[in-house]
RNA sequence: GGGCGGUUAGCUCAGUUGGUAGAGCACCUGCCUUACAAGCAGGUGGUCGUAGGUUCGAGCCCUGCACCGCCCACCA
């Protein structure tokens, strides 16, 4: 009997195609009037989109939709993250090519994939650049792919890649302003940093790992007779150490300071120094400092000094140095020389267990087992090192207060998150390193000169002039100078690094506004007004992005940040690539379709993590068949009405559609209220609860009398089921973009093409809504059913005999209703018992 | 160690300013009813993590605790 339907073959990729030629999510440039604009999550292409995704954007493009369709012009950009460490890796291994930043750009050499095993293949960074776009193109076709098929509503026209020339220019540009204002500043100083990517990490990039470590209790000997005993997990840091320290008011130890310890086997002279940030709680009391074992060593000898002993090289392994030599001073240079001989070219966790066997008696007892957190950057497999080397950073500790009150006058998504935000930002102890010493990402805009023997005068960089941006200092050659000059004496040198991939990600805002370029566009769209975003890159994202802004504009990128909950695997694990037997986003919109996965997405609310669980998806696809349905049922009825439509009601309604639109226009208030809030979910909760009451009450309720009766009172019912359905297709048209916009062309394309830009329905200010009645009236409905269900009849089983009990209010309103509670019902006679107390009761007696 | 969430039916989750515990899924029963059996009707099922407090009244407010998760922390 009944049609099947299946959403994607049957409508979806026609309606795909028709938004796409009909450009309906395009932004208008010039447009006056309200506008509503989005600073898109560019996503990292580095391989595929997962349910995560699917989920997080939905959610963002149904508040896009609903803002359209209360007429705003809305600004939806989609930006594809492609530079940075994971499309470098990538690209290495599909291309064999690695990169040397000093080669030439060569403009005849061209990438190819499946390249013979061997040697990586070297390339400029330009031509290495190159490559990287190649393979992240391809990668963006397939993400647009999928986002067109979940029906965000993207102005496909706005689309930026990190790395493309517009956003290089941009990131050199915001690089020069901070410059010129004083915001960055270049050093030479212990770093944090990761030995297997060699390159410097910022504080944001940290995280915490829980490993095995061991305390190791080491006698020094006392220069004047005597020993102490430091705890030290680092003891191949030995060699590197320069002082030991307690606390000031440790009275175990108040007698040492201003003496001299002697260290095991490197006999180096190490001065005994009251500290206050030794804590008597912990170990022995007292610690050895050395360079660097940790941030408090580093913060130790800022204030100290002492000369740094450097053991590590930039590679993590420990690099040759000459004892006898300061600062390596030993009184036994050859035993110091022969023991750490062993030690070099060993990466730290070898270099441990050979300390161990060398430090001998020194270790008063056998190193203690623990576990303990160490710092990693976060895509490393090694611990962060401190290596003194020269970086570039944009300062922040100077601004922590001003930075805070801007967390304040930006409202969070939800609220609690901007404690996120605001522990942070008080947490901060470091300036922002933004240079990397990787290839795949933007270049800073700078040269620095090279003297007479060649050699960098680091202290005097040439900068890029606003005409250059953007620019490859490693192709380019600065003003005033000729190529034939690059690593020439008296010459010059490009910088060789690149920017930390987040100095390009915190100016999004910019990068769409045209910041610099395009005043009337900027203006126009920055601030933006919402920063959808995970909560894990608060610290990140939404943080540096605050700073830039903060920086270059005294003002908050965007009003409010909106910040997505999780996909959770059902152990309530955060769902990833690396846990395997994830379920792509094309193999579920295939099989549930757009509209149904949509759905899930939009039953989740801001910042709340949501189990994965397809059943959710089967819900999804149950409400677009019964939305297909219904309206399949109004439509036959509404063959029967000349004229078409929308939002205009008779002065004359029957009491029943008069009661039930009174409904409906509540709901319409809720919803939109919700929406307006960004509370999605609670108006998607709203809509589709009236929606099952329209079909499974409101609809049985007046069919009869659609199709059984004629004149006012048919017409009163078919008008009702048109606005009805007019006002719920729109209602669910920012979840089920699909569904609806097919619906929506069986009877309204002739006055608003896509439902898409159709007007929000409004609702009067006070909607008379008599909400005890329709109760009654619900109450009635159960009561008949149920009494035929326990009886095991049929629904349309006869009722001989109704008696309602209730207030006499009740049974006025009731009265005119009955032609239509007798109708659905099968019901004989309605009686009525009048009561004061407001409870409404029902006996039924069906017939034999 | 600090901060922030969470703990409600077997599962996934709602629960507005305190006022008699809700939905969907699952399960059970019945019903072919002129949109829909991919449907409809009805039903079983919860001392709302825990111990106190405030209140006429607490899932909701206050305090302590437990467990789960996230974020952060100079981790000798």
């Amino acid at each position: 009997m009944h049609e099947r339907l299946n959403p994607r073959t049957d409508y979806e990729k026609k309606w795909q195609e028709d938004w796409d030629k009909t450009g309906v999510y395009h932004w208008q440039e010039v447009a006056c009037g309200a506008s509503f604009s989005i600073d898109t999550p560019p996503p990292t292409v580095s391989g595929s989109l997962h349910v995560g995704h699917v989920f997080s954007y939905t959610q963002t493009d149904i508040l896009a939709r609903y803002q359209r369709m209360c007429g705003k012009n809305v600004f939806y950009p989609m930006g594809y993250d492609d530079n940075g460490l994971p499309t470098e890796r990538r690209v290495q291994q599909v291309f064999g090519i690695t990169c040397n930043p000093t080669l030439p750009y060569d403009p005849h050499w061209t990438p190819k994939k499946n390249p013979p095993k061997g040697p990586l293949q070297e390339v400029s960074r330009r031509n290495f650049v190159e490559a990287c776009l190649l393979l992240t193109q391809e990668d963006e076709r397939a993400f647009e792919d999928t986002w067109q098929q979940l029906a965000l509503s993207i102005d496909w026209r706005q689309t930026y890649s990190t790395i493309n020339p517009h956003c290089t220019a941009m990131s050199q540009r915001s690089f020069l302003d901070m410059l010129h204002t004083g915001h960055v500043y270049q050093v030479e100083a212990p770093t944090m940093w990761d030995v297997d990517f060699k390159t410097a990490v910022a504080q944001a990039e940290l995280e915490d790992r829980v490993m095995p470590g061991a305390y190791h209790h080491i006698r020094f000997e006392l220069q004047d007779g005597g020993d102490l005993v430091i705890v030290t997990t680092r003891p191949e840091l030995l060699p590197a150490c320069i002082a030991v320290v307690a606390h000031p008011d440790d009275t175990r130890y108040t007698h040492l300071f201003g003496r001299y310890a002697i260290s095991p086997i490197f006999g180096a002279t190490i001065p005994i120094i009251a500290s206050s940030h030794a804590d008597p709680e912990k170990g022995s009391g007292i610690l050895m400092v050395c360079t660097f074992g940790d941030q408090a060593d580093v913060a130790w000898w800022k204030f100290s000094d002492l000369p740094a002993k450097q053991v590590l090289g930039l590679n993590g392994r420990f690099m040759p140095v000459v004892f006898g030599q300061d600062p390596f001073g030993s009184r036994d240079c050859a035993r110091a020389q022969e023991s750490y001989d062993m030690l070099v070219g060993l990466k730290v966790a070898a270099a441990r267990t050979t300390m161990g066997t060398l430090l001998g008696e020194a270790l008063i007892k056998p190193p203690e087992p623990i576990e303990h957190p160490v710092k990693f950057y976060e895509k490393g497999d090694s611990p962060i090192e401190f290596m003194t080397t020269r970086q570039w950073f944009v300062r922040l500790l100077d601004k922590k207060q001003a930075l805070l009150n801007q967390g304040q006058l930006i409202q969070w998504h939800p609220d609690f998150m901007k404690s996120r935000y605001t522990n942070w930002v008080e947490g901060l102890n470091q300036d922002w390193c933004i240079s990397r010493q990787r290839y795949f990402g933007i270049p800073f805009p700078l040269w620095y000169p090279l003297d007479g023997g060649g050699n960098p005068d680091y202290d005097h960089p040439i900068f890029a002039t606003p005409d250059q941006l953007p620019l490859d200092p490693q192709s380019t050659a600065p003003v005033g100078f000729d190529e034939s000059m690059r690593g020439k004496p008296n010459g010059f040198m490009g910088d060789p690094d690149v920017m930390d991939t987040w100095a390009t990600s915190s100016l999004t805002p910019q990068l769409m506004s045209h910041w610099g370029q395009d005043k009337a566009r900027h203006n126009q769209l920055f601030p933006m007004d919402i920063r959808p975003q995970s909560h894990e890159i608060i610290r990140t994202w939404a943080f540096y992005t605050i700073a830039k802004s903060w920086i270059h504009h005294k003002d908050i990128p965007w009003g409010h940040v909106l910040i997505s909950g999780w996909v959770l695997d059902p152990d309530r694990k955060k769902m990833s690539k690396s846990k395997g037997n994830v379920v792509t986003p094309q193999a579920l919109l295939d099989h549930y379709s757009a509209d149904a996965i949509r759905y899930w997405a939009g039953r989740a609310r801001l910042g709340v993590d949501t189990s994965y669980d397809e059943s959710v998806f089967q819900i999804g696809k149950k409400l677009t068949t019964k939305l297909l349905n219904a309206a399949k049922f109004v439509k036959m009825q509404l063959e029967n009405l000349s004229s078409v439509s929308l939002d205009t009601l008779p002065v004359h309604l029957e009491p029943m559609d008069a009661l039930w639109i009174a409904q409906l226009q509540q709901v319409v208030e809720l919803a939109t209220k919700a929406l307006d809030q960004f509370e999605y979910a609670t108006a998607l909760e709203t809509i589709e609860k009236a929606f099952w009451t329209f079909c499974d009450h409101y609809l049985e309720l007046i069919k009869g009398r659609a199709y059984q009766e004629t004149g006012a009172k048919q017409r009163s019912a078919l008008v009702s089921l048109e606005w009805s359905l007019g006002i719920f297709l729109r209602l669910f048209a920012p979840f089920l973009p699909y569904v609806t916009e097919e619906i929506w062309s069986w009877r309204w394309a002739p006055i608003h093409p896509s439902i898409h830009k159709a007007p929000w329905p409004i609702y009067p200010k006070d909607v008379a809504i008599n909400a005890s009645l329709w109760d009654a009236v619900l109450i009635i409905l159960a009561e008949v059913r149920g009494a035929k269900t326990r009886a095991q009849k049929s629904m349309k089983h006869p009722v001989k005999a109704l008696t309602i009990t209730c207030p006499h209010a009740i049974a006025e309103g009731l009265r005119f209703l009955e032609d239509d509670l007798k109708r659905a019902g099968s019901i004989g006679s309605i009686g009525y018992t009048e009561i004061a107390h407001p409870a409404v009761t029902v006996e039924v007696i069906l017939d034999d």
